[in-house]
DNA sequence: TGTGCCCATTGGTGTGACTAATGTCCAGGC
DNA sequence: GCCTGGACATTAGTCACACCAATGGGCACA
């Protein structure tokens, strides 16, 4: 009989999203020793769905496995925490303060470079969409529609990314987003956004549209040092 | 019979090894369909542990796996390319260089982000130890010795990513050994190494030292280029 | 030509047995 | 009393087999 409710399409999905928020969340700390045995009683699974699980976390450094001793949590410091699911179990935790800043320092090193590349590689297409979205950002935050103002944000974030042609940054972008909604969710953004900020971005999109890889990395650079602002104020 | 030699502590790692490289080196392509059962077949082992082996590459959003068709490859922008285990892959097939270049661009970001954020947080530890390493490269680079050159450069580069207390920003620094390992193999670099470069790594250390993050980030930004530089001169 | 049902195919899960490491602990000797 | 070496208990690793569950493709029928 499973302890906690999950909700998968697969079996070994539902355990692993249960077990690894609850690794992520520090429950059990690392050092502690599970038994796959107990897993596979606790959860109402196979032995075998239990060291798929195991093997997934085990991939992403989280736990390691030794014969006679059982399944280890590792510490932090080991993780593959840059692993989407890894930042998203964080962020559901109680951890989602910090790992919120940790984001925001790494999107500050990032997504400036991000726009210099994509001022040198956007195609004509992402070009026409990041001004239609520099547009729908203005008119949102006029109107004070917060939900459509963030999904604009993210997809202008997103579009960048992709236009840098570099897989590496474009891999950031869940993420990313993770940040900008849990900003928005948690009231650590002025409402409305501000006119600044706003303006910003359409100087990221008209620079990488005028091909300006210093204009729109500074434009990209002010963005995120703003933000880091917001949060740490 | 295995069709390629593996060596690994268990069954699964040595097949996931071979089968990540293959699939990260482009063969079989994005869109290719394989069965459980023929890789078991191929390599010799249970459906057991290449379902293991495929979960895992699955938990990379390398492959996909549905009933009645089997694993199917995935497109590489869907990959978790941030995974080290799938950047060790790409760079050591046919996609190295481009695999490096991504990663420069990458650095280029993170690491003057992370030398300002050391010079915040480094502990007293991490401050002499970055002295200390800044003067080997000094004495190594004169000497002529590439290999502890390297080897200090690594530790030096790891150290500033450690110290920026940022986890996610430690979490590239395999990838970005990589970066440098690979750099010397490849004759990327100038022997000796430029004098300008060495004293540059004396100021990031000495900027971090006296918490000056603006001046460490300036100098590991300088850092960084010059090694973009580098590469695509 | 279209449409809906059937079923072959393929992964998903469970089970039990056996194998292989490896901490632990105890016996024996110094 | 302390070290050393080996037997043993424990726990993951692997395998074979059986059965379940989707589902794409093709066939029959309208």
């Amino acid at each position: 009989m499973a302890v906690t409710t999950m909700s998968a399409e697969t079996l070994h999905e539902g355990v692993l999203d249960v077990l690894g928020a609850e690794i992520a969340g520090g429950t059990p700390p690392p050092g502690s020793v599970l038994r796959l045995e107990d897993l596979a009683a606790r959860f109402d699974v196979s032995r075998t769905v239990a060291r798929e699980v195991v093997r997934i976390l085990e991939s992403m450094s989280m736990v390691s496995s030794r014969r006679r001793v059982g399944v280890t949590i590792r510490p932090l410091a080991e993780w593959n925490v840059l692993d989407p699911r890894v930042i998203r179990w964080r962020l559901a935790g109680t951890g989602r303060r910090a790992q919120l800043t940790s984001l925001t320092v790494l999107r500050a090193g990032v997504e400036p470079v991000a726009a210099s590349e994509a001022a040198h590689r956007a195609s004509a297409d992402q070009i026409d969409r990041l001004l239609a979205l520099a547009r729908d950002l203005l008119e949102t935050s006029r109107l004070g529609d917060l939900a459509s103002f963030l999904e604009a944000d993210i997809a202008f974030h997103q579009t960048v990314l992709e236009a840098s042609g570099n897989e590496l940054l474009a891999a950031l972008h869940p993420a990313i987003a993770e940040v900008l909604v849990g900003r928005t969710q948690h009231q650590l953004m002025p409402n409305p956004p501000r006119d600044v900020a706003v303006d910003l971005h359409r100087q990221v999109a008209e620079a990488i549209a005028r091909r300006d890889a210093r204009a729109a990395g500074d434009a990209m650079r002010s963005i995120v040092s703003e933000v880091g602002g917001a949060l740490t104020e």
